[in-house]
RNA sequence: UGGGCUGUGGUCGAAUUGGCAAGACGUCGGGUUCUGGCCCCGAAGGUUCUAGGUUCGAGUCCUAGCAGCCCAACCA
């Protein structure tokens, strides 16, 4: 199942293990889940690793639950990493538990304590705590130390038969107090519990702690190498110390550790993602923006990708961050191969074909897949109504467009070539239909001429369309790495990382795919179905747009739109927000708004009622704006240059951002955003409204 | 002078163990195209943490620093 071919470390030093004939030549390895979360993208970085090593050297690898700790676990979870395992690919060659080997564990300490390297101690948490020492100064004995094999005996005994409270009594090694590693400070091994474990019940009311466990557990399992990751280093030394001070263990494993995954743009510790579950911040461990196993696999991430990005990323004991660009890329790779194509439109735009027969279907064969002919054809229907893409007409071509326009001809994917003679607005001056004319003879989209046709875009026919819900996902977090900054990582959710389209019409055969199919809507990028017959996608990633890099580049209008004119192109927008937002912004170049963005603003029209310098900021106003909401908003604009008197703005009316969240300034709480712009400032100047407005209309 | 680990283009990561600093992602430019996808071609990007030293030759060895991460749960 591995693929991994890039040298590493951990292959390195097994293959020499092996050279040495060290365990009698074989490799056996595991992966030791603890059960009390679900899998993330950072295990499966483990268990390719464990199961990947095992495969390649023909060796096995077991599946061992750590369930040392009966508070924190729950049989939910087996099942569900379980699940997990099986679905990224890899089967186990033995199911095991920690607590299988509780007897055993128990014998191996008793044999610790006949050799006098283990005690009872009964000291409080406190005392122990204490008597531990800190870094720069040694631990101190506990007067317990000294105990006799025999007593110690007893007392262990008395241990596991329930005569002690919890907290009265624990097990220890007899290290060295003074070590300048902690771990060898005379580490607990066994506790009291007295909780009801999710598979020994209430057998038991001592439990070992991990470094005892785990170590005992691998080595009667017969594992050799127990791959983990590096915060368990200073544990390495305690758990050589408990193998080479143990008799008749089958094989001597040897502990290596590597770094653990970092991914940018998100959090990928149990106890972060345990909180966002909890405070439901997300839907839920399988929330299709969650870098859990069962959250990427309903976002639509295939098994192969998350294998072939483990392989990407490589092994190596540097922790650092890695790209999700790497992810992303990876799990492109591999849905551009097997990823059907259909043809999907997720923000329709009617468009009505005046010289296509009314009530007449013309159906038109199409591949599913544009290189491998072996996944098949599928038909799709054209009637005089159609949708398109509303981003795909621009009333005003931009430079290099290539999509919808007045007059513009363009194909319609597989089917026809039109051309737009006239578009239809609504009252509000919104675009609600295009009227466009096809060429009859250019069947399937084909010029008879030769003409360059230059562009082709993805539509469904009205009359055959599927309704769906489109569920589209962005990045949770708004930063890269959300977990080093100084503020909480839940202040950098990202409030865009879920959007719903409800309106989305999809070509006929999306009805019949299986759940969990994974689809390309081709040229949006790639989705997977939830459900059946169709009814919700969940876009898994976008493809890779260029368009979007050569509109983000492309130079910006120097002046605003005529004041009367409500009606903008988009990099006058572009360019206005960014003249408006903050300064301090570290990434000034993330700050731009796309136009995709752009559509989710909420713009209304403010009138100003009060009007202000800011002491202490030069170029700011302060402006006391009506929405109609019965109350004046607070905003802070920097556009004092351009009003030497602030009263003149009084009641005048202007477009306002009103759905941002309020950002908190040293002056005050700014609660919108006011549309300005201008190339210098000499020009700069709010964009004001004439006409008759009332406060909080909307703005299209 | 607590201990351990790690420092290689923006990111992840190799370097036959002392012999021309791989590759991938990302970025930029071009070609192709009935997906502004895929694919193809090209480019930019490095004082290998710093300073000394050994050597014909140092990412690799030595010395001294610096930076980051981990460790004082009866968690794993």
């Amino acid at each position: 199942m591995s693929t991994d071919t890039a040298p590493h470390f951990i292959r390195d030093l097994i293959a020499a293990d092996l050279a040495e004939g060290k365990n009698g030549g074989v490799i056996h390895t595991r992966f030791p889940p603890e059960p009390n979360g679900f899998l993330h993208i950072g295990h499966a970085k483990a268990i390719h690793l464990d199961f990947g090593m095992a495969a390649e050297f023909g060796g096995e690898c077991n599946l061992r639950f750590d369930d040392t700790n009966p508070v924190k676990e729950e049989t939910l979870y087996v099942e569900g990493i379980k699940e997990d395992i099986r679905w990224l690919g890899y089967a186990w060659d033995h199911e095991l538990y920690a607590s299988d080997w509780f007897e055993r564990l128990y014998e191996l300490a008793v044999q610790l304590i006949r050799k006098g390297l283990a005690y009872v101690d009964n000291q409080s948490l406190e005392q122990i705590r204490e008597g531990r020492g800190m870094f720069k100064r040694p631990g101190v004995d506990s007067p317990f130390r000294t105990r006799s094999v025999d007593e110690n005996l007893a007392l262990f005994e008395k241990m596991r038969a329930g005569d002690f409270a919890e907290g009265e009594a624990v097990l220890r090694a007899k290290i060295d107090m003074s070590s300048p590693n902690m771990n060898l400070r005379d580490p607990i091994m066994y506790r009291i519990l007295k909780a009801h474990h999710h598979r020994t019940g209430d057998a038991w009311c001592i439990y070992p702690m991990y470094d005892w466990a785990h170590g005992e557990s691998d080595a009667l399992e017969g594992i050799t190498h127990s791959l983990c990751t590096l915060e368990f280093e200073n544990h390495r030394p305690l758990y050589e110390w408990f193998v080479d001070h143990l008799d008749g263990l089958p094989v001597r494993p040897r502990q290596i550790e590597m770094a653990r995954l970092n991914l940018s743009y998100t959090v990928l510790s149990k106890r972060k993602l345990l909180r966002l579950v909890k405070e439901e911040l997300v839907d839920g461990w399988d929330d299709p923006r969650m870098p859990t196993l069962v959250g990427m696999r309903r976002r639509g991430y295939s098994p192969a990708a998350i294998r072939q990005f483990c392989d990407r990323i490589g092994v190596a004991k540097r922790d650092g961050v890695v790209d999700v660009t790497l992810l992303e890329h990876a799990l492109r790779e591999d849905l551009n191969e097997t990823s059907i194509r259909v043809m999907g439109v997720i923000d329709p735009l009617e468009v009505v074909i005046e010289n296509f027969p009314e009530g007449h279907t013309e159906w038109f064969e199409a591949p599913l897949h544009p290189t491998r002919p072996e996944l098949g054809m599928r038909r799709i229907p054209l009637s005089r109504r159609v949708y398109v893409e509303r981003d795909d007409f621009r009333e005003v071509a931009p430079r290099k467009w290539r999509r919808l326009s007045p007059g513009a001809e363009v194909r319609l994917r597989y089917a026809a070539l039109i051309t737009v003679r006239e578009v239809v607005k609504d009252a509000a001056g919104q675009v609600v239909r295009l009227i466009c004319t096809y060429d009859p003879d250019a069947v399937g989209g084909d010029p008879t001429d030769g003409r360059k046709v230059q562009g082709t875009l993805h539509w469904v026919s009205a009359e055959h369309a599927v309704s769906s819900q489109v569920y589209l996902y962005d990045r949770l977090f708004t930063v890269p790495a959300p977990d080093a900054e100084e503020a909480d990582f839940t202040t950098f959710l990202n409030p865009d990382s879920l959007q719903v389209m409800g309106g989305a019409k999809l070509e006929p055969y999306l009805a019949t795919v299986a759940p969990e199919t994974r689809v390309q809507f081709e040229r949006l990028g790639y989705f997977v179905a939830e459900g059946e017959g169709g009814a919700r996608f969940n876009r898994t990633i976008g493809l890779r747009d260029s368009w979007a890099r050569v509109e983000r580049s492309e130079p910006k209008p120097a002046a605003p739109a005529a004041p009367e004119e409500k009606k903008m192109t988009e990099e006058t927008v572009t360019a206005e927000v960014i003249e408006v937002s903050a300064r301090e912004d570290r990434e000034p170049a993330k700050e731009v708004i796309t136009f995709d963005d752009f559509a989710k603003l909420d713009l209304r029209v403010g009138v100003i009622r009060e009007a202000g310098p800011v002491k202490g900021a030069r170029k700011l106003l302060r402006l006391g704006v009506d929405l109609g909401e019965g109350r004046l908003r607070q905003v802070f604009a920097g556009v004092a240059k351009a009003y030497p008197d602030p009263s003149v703005l009084l009641g005048e009316s202007v477009v306002v951002v009103a759905n941002l969240a309020p950002r908190q300034m040293s002056f005050g709480l700014s609660e919108a955003m006011i549309l300005a712009g201008g190339g210098g400032t000499d020009r700069l100047g709010m964009t004001t409204l004439k006409g008759t407005f009332l406060p909080g209309d909307t703005v299209t």
